[in-house]
DNA sequence: TTTTGTTTTAAACCTTAGTTTTAAAAATTG
DNA sequence: CAATTTTTAAAACTAAGGTTTAAAACAAAA
């Protein structure tokens, strides 16, 4: 275990990056960040310049560590049928570990959608021309129906990421406790390939 | 039009309803609320006790007035093929012409999500035991393949629902206008209602 | 018209939030 | 050791945010 001693910059935006992640952004203030990362106030502005500066921070790291290994699937030279499936099963896989970076992420491009949308980051992590491609490929080649590659693209991350944005509804409404709501949306790796799948026409 | 002359309440109801979706509530003050609505500042806590009450007769009657009827829909007593088309292309419907209120709605239920959860509206609203119980039926009958109906259901308001709460950065990766996304929109009926009645068997 | 109750207003209040400053103490580095 | 960087505590500043007060304006009832 390496992370014996954490900087005080580690500490801050760990500390930071929790918070955010868990009560939004505007519901945290200065002093509970510092008090959480056992640092003094000052140093915020010390280290980052200040509060906005430092989400953007986080933001952006919080992106490139979840999305980069992601992007590489899509990006892969595999068969579609393979990479669809690895795509929803680690995406799922991902977002398990992580729920709350969904409201997070939503919340922030809400607040501010020019200045996401502007990020390098994003616009090189999310962005699927190579699948999109190789979906255009299979549909020239006969091999599956025709259908819009980026309507196939948005229903994938839309049945992979929403219900965990809504996961408390979900959870609600099945009596389900945090283990049973992931052991549906394990299940759900299975139905959102399925369907996906089924549309384009394979299988 | 017998709207001429609004009522005090009901102008500080719209200028909130209408700052609360585009900016979110945090990022809004009482301020600017009494601005918009030309009304006094005291008259918010005049009318309404709190800023956060406000906020819940608002966050309630936004609810009530898009979702009931989508939840007559759901309830009624048609083929599930049509049930299938009807819903999911009225509700998108609603969202085309108010995009908006999927951002607000998710982060005010990722904001108090014991409250919403709680919420006898929320609870009345969104709830599809009718729907499950006629996917349950068709499966019996054996007119469809056996699938999850809760895992249907979520599919079903993902598909929907998701691509408008990113609605910017999908507009951003494909040049797309307002009125390119409207169209997009539109295509997608056809798309989700092909992907459900694929997946469950019908057609 | 006077009375009564409601609606509206202007001003101030109080708290919190983010940021900055200062001056000193620790820790690190060369 | 000297020099530099990092950390601390405390206070102060400025702005904004939500809320309250007390009086004025208004409308309806007596």
């Amino acid at each position: 275990m390496p992370k014996k001693t954490l900087s005080t910059k580690e500490k801050l935006l760990a500390a930071a990056t929790e918070l955010f992640i868990q009560k939004g952004f505007d519901r945290v203030g200065v002093r509970e960040i510092a008090a959480k990362a056992g640092i003094n106030l000052s140093l915020m502005n010390y280290y980052f310049q200040s509060k906005e500066r430092l989400l953007e921070h986080i933001f952006e790291k919080i992106i490139i560590s979840k999305a980069t290994h992601l992007k590489q699937i899509l990006d892969s030279n595999i068969s579609l049928e393979d990479k669809i499936k690895k795509y929803t099963t680690e995406y799922i896989d991902v977002l398990i570990d992580n729920p709350l970076i969904v409201s997070f992420f939503l919340a922030i491009l809400h607040r501010n959608p020019e200045k996401i949308v502007a990020m390098a980051s994003i616009r090189t992590l999310y962005n699927s021309e190579v699948f999109c491609k190789q979906l255009e490929d299979e549909m020239k080649a006969g091999r599956i129906r025709q259908v819009d590659p980026e309507q196939v693209f948005i229903c994938i991350v839309s049945l992979v990421i929403f219900p965990f944005a809504i996961k408390d509804l979900i959870m609600d409404r099945n009596n389900f406790s945090s283990s049973e709501f992931n052991k549906f949306s394990q299940q759900r790796k299975e139905v959102v390939s399925q369907m996906v799948l089924n549309f384009i026409g394979l299988k």
